[in-house]
RNA sequence: GGCGGUAUAGCCAAGUGGUAAGGCAGAGGACUGCAAAUCCUUUACCCCCAGUUCGAAUCUGGGUGCCGCCUCCA
């Protein structure tokens, strides 16, 4: 089975065509770097970073563009409170975004387009929808003329009255039509303006998408994802600004997905509420394996709940894939040999599971099922390990090579501390390690217990194995 | 009011016509000096009512609960 996508435009599962074949255009929306991201914020990146890696692994060449939106309202009001310009605000978010978007194992995107170093395109962009006739200047303000777009509200599948009932226009707007949305926004005193035809001025808040990702992907792309929220307004104008501009008849995306919503205790987050919960934040609480696991426990575009409870879960799911693979590592150290281990038997389980772990993440990306077969690939090493005094090399080859591979598209499973580390403290934990050996060989089961305890505090878990001792690191 | 989502074991969560994956937690057992890890055993009338069907958690109609969007919030 080949890949299939809820299409939101289409509300519907659809076979993944690409516009070219073997090549995959991919837009998703980024964050406004005016603060840290929150919790709500990282389930699409890493999501969707999910979908991405699936689709490299399907040996797709994917362009992956996420723009960072670093000019407008809340960008100015926060940098005004802090008494530094725009600019150095989007610098020091930007690169807080990427703190914590790599702890988070989120791939880097291969274009992080920013708005500010886009005016020329995004005015371009605008001139080419005010030619083609879809939006008016008005006292230095540009806006999309939302009657001359009949498919208007096509993707949030609401009719215009509808939409005009929710709409308010302000006294003194100087829009024709309620629904009607800035493209330019004429510059008020104080604030970062660019020139431009209509005089001097910033973009709205949709313009850049469109005048970024026609840029680095073309007028017609595969996939535009992002959190559902942003089906209306947001999506919504950018497919009716792109198509405007662009005026060839094609789709501005040919795949809309759009994420759940992150609730913190069945409630949506809101600095009103006092439950917003910033990544960075939910990153001291948590070991970063267990947020990625978390968000990928549930189908993307389910709502999730971010609770203590659930992410203690999430922890000790990590914990069990983390385990599979340490016993696996320390046996193949301890236990390679001759055996009469079935190895095709074993490679045929694995291709079964492998087929299954496909079959998931073709099927809109169900990394929740997906994860269900990891946890089969896990239960099986482990029973093979248990069942066998000595394992041949295949097996090992054959096990870590299936755990690589899934970890390299989920990302849940991660280093192995122990594995990796050669410094002064793994010396000293061996050390400890002789020292309890030698201490319970002669019954001493004092100082073995009170070796094992000290480093326990320290986050060394001891294991005792028929083969010596291992240890790990805890989460 | 308009649009949409969702309801599966103590908790999280797949499955979407043929009789319930997986994880966490709990209980009992094996292993262990004791642990830890692992393994074995064990826990579901799939929100309610009606209908379609040989057969429904899965489809249809109705109801109820929860949630989201329609306010530049992912």
């Amino acid at each position: 089975m080949s890949l299939v996508l809820f299409n939101d435009l289409t509300r519907k599962k659809e076979p993944f065509t690409p516009i070219t074949p073997g090549k995959v255009s991919f837009y998703s929306c980024g964050p406004t770097v005016y603060d840290f991201f929150h919790i709500g914020n990282a389930r699409p990146f890493i999501v969707f970073d999910v979908l991405r890696r699936w689709l490299e692994h399907e040996g797709y060449d994917v362009t992956f563009v996420q723009n960072f939106t670093d000019i407008d309202d809340k960008m100015i009001h926060r940098a005004k409170r802090e008494g530094i310009t725009v600019a150095e605000l989007a610098e020091r978010f930007i690169a807080e975004y990427n703190k914590d978007a790599d702890a988070l194992g989120i791939k880097r995107p291969d274009v992080s387009p920013r708005a500010t170093e886009h005016i020329p395109e995004i005015i371009s962009t605008i001139e080419r929808i005010i030619a083609n006739g879809h939006a008016y200047e008005s006292n230095g303000d540009v806006y999309f003329d939302i009657q001359s777009w009949p498919k208007y509200g096509s993707l949030c599948k609401q009719n215009l009255e509808d939409l005009e009932a929710g709409a308010r226009i302000e006294p003194g707007e100087k829009k024709r039509d309620p629904l009607d949305f800035a493209l330019w926004k004429a510059e008020k005193p104080g604030e970062p303006s660019w020139p431009s035809p209509w005089g001097k001025g910033r973009p709205g808040w949709h313009i850049e998408c469109s005048a970024m990702s026609s840029k680095y992907l073309g007028d017609n792309i595969d996939i535009h994802s992002g959190g559902v929220d942003l089906m209306f307004p947001h999506h919504e104008n950018e497919a009716a600004q792109s198509e405007a501009a662009s005026n060839s008849g094609k789709p501005f995306v040919n795949y809309w997905l759009h994420n759940g919503f992150l609730l913190i205790d069945s409630e949506k987050m809101a600095k009103s509420l006092g439950n917003f919960v910033t990544a960075r934040d939910a990153l001291k609480k948590y070991p970063p394996l267990a947020i990625r696991f978390f968000m990928l426990s549930a189908h993307y575009r389910s709502p999730i709940n971010f609770t203590p409870e659930s992410l203690e879960q999430a922890s000790a799911g990590v914990e069990r894939l983390r385990n599979c693979r340490s016993d696996l590592d320390f046996a193949a150290k301890t236990r390679k040999g001759e055996s009469n281990f079935d190895v095709d038997g074993y490679r045929k389980e694995l291709d079964e599971l492998h087929a299954k772990f496909s079959e998931a993440m073709n099927d809109d990306f169900n990394t929740a099922a997906a994860m269900g077969v990891l946890f089969d690939v896990v239960y099986l090493i482990n029973t093979s390990l248990k069942e066998n005094e000595t394992l041949p090399e295949e097996f090992f080859t054959l096990s870590k090579k299936a755990l690589d591979e899934y970890d390299s598209i989920l990302g849940v499973i991660g280093e192995d501390f122990a594995e990796s580390e050669h410094d002064e403290e793994s010396a000293e934990i061996e050390r400890l390690i002789q020292e309890r050996a030698e201490a319970r060989k002669s019954k001493n089961f004092a100082r073995s217990d009170e070796i094992r305890d000290s480093l326990k505090a320290r986050g060394i878990v001891l294991e005792d194995t028929p083969q010596g001792t291992k240890w790990k690191r805890e989460l």
